[in-house]
DNA sequence: ACGATCAAATTGTCATACATTTAAATGTCA
DNA sequence: TGACATTTAAATGTATGACAATTTGATCGT
């Protein structure tokens, strides 16, 4: 592992990078403790501080975890589904906001995934699926539920869906695009009858994954695009109407 | 934007938390400046060193980005997508190699993903889209490349299906998992005789989305799937039968 | 043998200083 | 006046040294 001092990128990037190749490519193993701040300041010729920027950057993509004390250190992390599903949210949430996603593309991405992972949950859905599924169906029933309470439900009902298809990759992969989307759909104001037609929606979804039948819940999937699409629609000609000058 | 000096955190993590919360609630609006690190420091009442390591996890994220001299300072960065891949593919990598994720799963969420994408791409696919098909059919036919070369063809046809599909969120989505299986694919060795049942698939699929034929792509990507399923099985009981006793 | 205490190692934090880079202000000359 | 060189100031990047906090393990006494 060796830097270039005379780079124009910063030491600190560099050790950084240095350290992240050799996690990569499997030169440190998970759980193997990296040498202490001061021998890795001594090995890349560079101060404590610098190594130690260094490390907070490895540390903020959870490639390393440390710890203070006399067995303390650094040590190769083992990337766990729920970390990496928060960094995946985080920057999925700040893509779609900085780069003008429109609300169409964002649910038209949303469904075709969903679609992607509908004939494996019609085929594995275990009864734990459903009854989460269910679960989420009373909630969204009730009419004392606010807006972000109803999406929240929303998200939850499609997650569970996804992680029907048993199979973690989806699973992870799902995560990013459904909730990095939850801050467009708490844009929209739910009347009584739209959340009607989605809880109906959602219901013949859940009929169709327990029955097996993968068409059919594929078809509804598809239906209920069109019907938030439409929503989606309404709520953005409803704010571009009053148009604020900049 | 508060810290709590007593929480069991360190404070940098908080302090890198606060100021992450501030961008993603659009708090800091893209190119703004933060203040100086001196600043951030009174505010937070920390010292300088502190500050740097909370902005140099930030950094990691590509939340900020920092410049020297006089207009220099740290600065909400524009999340692009490059920027965004690169994050994705070197989580979803250590994700699938970390976590034991086998061939097979892989394989059959990024087909699935895949398939998500195709009536779109069908539906919307370009001249230049078919035109970099096209381009990677005749590397792919080539007996002079490498195995590796092949999988990084491989990989840019799938890629040309998932941009097909005009949809950027797609795009994003399905570099993480198209680029993170690469090393698995890696530890295929192809024989001519596969390599050509491959291109030949490919061939199809190029073919269809030309023709706008959705149903026909979408039944020849689930036949390719089901081949590489078996390339990757075949794969795994050769390296298994010589094993190695630990 | 066991419990309490202490020493050592390591990260976390602070204070300060200096180096480097960059842009703007200033000065100089034709 | 205008263009170019110089200086200056502000900011990040890096270095040094010290101390605090925490955890482990060993030592010691009973």
């Amino acid at each position: 592992m060796k830097i270039d001092p005379h780079s124009k990128a910063d030491l600190s990037a560099q050790i950084a990078a240095a350290i992240r190749d050799a996690i990569v490519e499997g030169r440190l193993i998970v759980d193997e403790r990296l040498p202490s701040e001061a021998e890795l300041a001594e090995h890349f010729a560079v101060s404590r501080p610098t190594v130690r920027e260094a490390l907070k950057r490895l540390a903020a993509q959870s490639l390393i975890r440390t710890a203070r004390g006399a067995a303390g250190g650094a040590f190769v992390n083992h990337l766990s589904y729920p970390e990496a599903y928060g960094q995946q949210i985080t920057t999925a949430t700040l893509l779609l906001s900085m780069n003008g996603i429109s609300f169409e593309a964002a649910c038209e991405a949303r469904f075709a995934l969903e679609r992607a992972c509908t004939p494996l949950a019609a085929l594995r859905r275990t009864p734990a699926t459903l009854a989460s599924m269910r679960t989420e169906l009373v909630r969204q029933a009730d009419d004392a539920l606010s807006d972000e309470g109803f999406c929240a439900s929303d998200v939850a009902f499609h997650r569970a869906l996804v992680d029907g298809a048993d199979n973690p990759v989806l699973s992870y992969q799902l995560a990013g695009a459904v909730e990095a989307m939850q801050p467009l759909m708490n844009m929209i104001t739910f009347t009584a009858r739209s959340r009607e037609t989605i809880t109906r929606f959602h219901t013949r979804i859940a009929d169709a994954l327990e029955a097996g039948a993968a068409d059919t819940a594929l078809t509804v999937l598809t239906d209920l695009e069109a019907y938030t699409q439409t929503l989606g629609r309404d709520v953005m000609s409803a704010r571009s109407r009053p148009r604020k000058p900049i």
